[in-house]
DNA sequence: GTGCTAGTTAGCAATCAATGCAGATTAGCA
DNA sequence: TGCTAATCTGCATTGATTGCTAACTAGCAC
């Protein structure tokens, strides 16, 4: 995901609008490792501005989502957690804590499938299941 | 999974008793490649048993899949979908029309994954999105 | 075959994530 | 400084799934 200051620039060129609501959001995504779902995020948000909306969190991560500056990712955890990063990578899920981790896989694009009968595939997500250092 | 038969037996040696309701699904389900959500299976369902509930469905679904005869099937597009193929295997979903198919991934279990910092890996789903021949 | 009882079913309420909607508000240009 | 389209909030709604309970029944004991 762009800086701040860069998605500022990139909503404008759109003819969105720049918010003190999606500049906080912007802030709060930035470099954010935790994988959170909108309403942690919501959460967060809450604290410096009071009163922001539930609805504007979720307006502003899919925005950012269709502007491919987020990826959503769903672990089958009954809500959708957000990403940064955007780069070619996937993840690990602790079954036991819910924790989210980003790994890089080697060869991730070299997979030899058997059975795709004439499908054709554009993207590949791999989910690892397991148990984190704390919880093991 | 397996047949119907045999799952009558299982279902008894737990405890559980065989019912016409979970014996339909049991038939539904045995071979079956389509992957359908709960709901879908309840359509089916309730042209052989009018007035079969939803709910029973839901329950002997998830009855079987902690007898570890169903996978549950997530791929993000809001209901779970049951696969009755318990073999060591993948998915592609067609982004067009919905449509999901079982394949298998030489070398799943070879991947070489960086990241990890500590996270114990006990099970992998790789899950490919594309088009299928229909739709492409 | 009859009865008993624990396990099941149906049906409806409740929950949870996410989206739709509308009136009040505001960013950003002229 | 004003204008207007875009945005925000708050609430209603949808969709999937689970919780709950009274009525029912599979399957064992007699």
């Amino acid at each position: 995901m762009k800086s701040p200051t860069e998605l500022t620039e990139a909503f404008r060129a759109n003819g969105l609008k720049v918010t003190p609501q999606r500049q906080l959001l912007f802030r709060l995504m930035h470099g954010n490792t935790m994988h959170p779902t909108a309403d942690a995020l919501f959460s967060e948000a809450s604290v410096q501005m009071p009163g922001i909306s539930l609805r504007t969190v979720y307006q502003t991560l899919t925005d950012l989502a269709s502007m491919g500056e987020l990826r959503l990712i769903d672990v089958g955890a009954g809500a959708v957690r957000f990403d940064p990063n955007v780069d070619d990578h996937h993840h690990v899920v602790c079954q036991a804590c819910g924790d989210v981790r980003d790994v890089y896989v080697a060869g991730s694009h070299e997979l030899r499938i058997d059975g795709l009968n004439g499908f054709s595939v554009d993207s590949t997500s791999i989910l690892f299941h397991g148990s984190c250092a704390r919880c093991a």
